[in-house]
DNA sequence: TCGTTTGTCTAGCGGTGCTAGGCTCAAGTC
DNA sequence: GACTTGAGCCTAGCACCGCTAGACAAACGA
């Protein structure tokens, strides 16, 4: 019994070794580096270990969203709780999601542009997936306006989040003027 | 003299070819089923032929994107050409730019998403590029409002407009309420 | 007519994600 | 304690990828 139990530990130590070292080399050299010779050769296992455990590189991917997903609501939570009154809340959410997008760019990546295998928007949504966005809504909410559901207020508000994180990281839009570009967004998009 | 006019005409001619076929390709089948075996398959050419066009599948992407760029900035002109009235333009303005995206995802994926090779916000950023994002300035300028820089207003606007779009396609908004979020973005972000 | 140049192709390199099949060794049985 | 069994892991290899060296044929200019 207890050997079954000390196997099934090191086993999920070991998916939880695979998970963080592609996280790691994806953040230290992208994505296109996270290769399965590579992976398998930092946690020094052969490739087919790999599949011992995930499906495939494309489930890796998601489960490094997952776990980021999780990370990004814990940040956001945080970030709002320390600011007082509506208005500073969504400026404060605001500056964490695209302060998380941009210190994370792997991590963000395998959450929103990489396929990874998830689903969104529906019943069969992972759980951090669901909470991340209800960590959104719950400092959005308030900021919608009368008549207008938060969720889609949201929705809305999250999009924009996510345009501007991925342009400003493509190089698609001027680096200086971030700031502005927040200001500018929470400024029109919330009523408080 | 007339036989080096009438060589260097084929080879545009094939270029074109070329960007055509990857284009349609990466339509039918996704950016994933375009490879350069299969591309030179269908040209009738073999895989080298493409390296004397372009240096690299990269700049073969770069290409779509820039065909892209100068369609989408005819269709959102004349979007906001037929519209009369700042905020009516808005609205036609951002359909006519989600509508492009769904219509053509794989091309706004060379433009956006994919790596082209191209450079964007300065000064080297080819002519479609620039000419793209003065399209949506002529129709978003006179929606800044009063001291908001008209270009950073169209920079905010554009990211939500991008965030909605690559959200949507990806299945991450739910498909049914888009029209209403463009509506909600209009209202809040365009002071008309 | 004879080099020379230009254009294209075949073949192959090092890499990718993924898997079939065999080996090793610990656990369970007599 | 010897034997069988099966889980766990690895080696080797598949088909494909982007890209390129070098051979070859056709068209050109002298």
């Amino acid at each position: 019994m207890s050997v079954q139990e000390r196997k099934e530990r090191e086993r999920s130590d070991r998916e939880r070794l695979i998970v963080a070292t592609a996280r790691e080399l994806a953040e230290q050299q992208g994505w296109d580096a996270v290769t399965t010779r590579r992976l398998a050769e930092r946690i020094e296992y052969s490739q087919p270990v790999l599949y011992s455990h995930f499906r495939g590189k494309r489930e890796i991917i998601g489960a490094v969203a997952l776990d980021g997903a999780a990370e990004m609501a814990a940040a956001v939570r945080a970030a709002t709780a320390a600011a007082d009154g509506p208005r500073t809340r969504v400026t404060a959410l605001a500056r964490a999601y695209l302060g998380f997008a941009e210190r994370n760019p792997a991590v963000y990546d395998a959450m929103f542009q990489l396929d990874g295998g998830l689903t969104f928007a529906n019943e069969d949504t992972p759980e951090p997936l669901k909470d991340a966005f209800a960590a959104l809504l719950e400092s959005l909410g308030e900021a919608a306006g009368d008549g207008v559901h938060p969720g889609l207020f949201t929705e809305v508000f999250w999009a924009s989040l996510h345009g501007l994180a991925t342009l400003t990281r493509a190089g698609r839009l001027p680096p200086g003027d971030a700031e502005r570009r927040v200001e500018l967004l929470v400024d029109r998009l919330a009523v408080v």
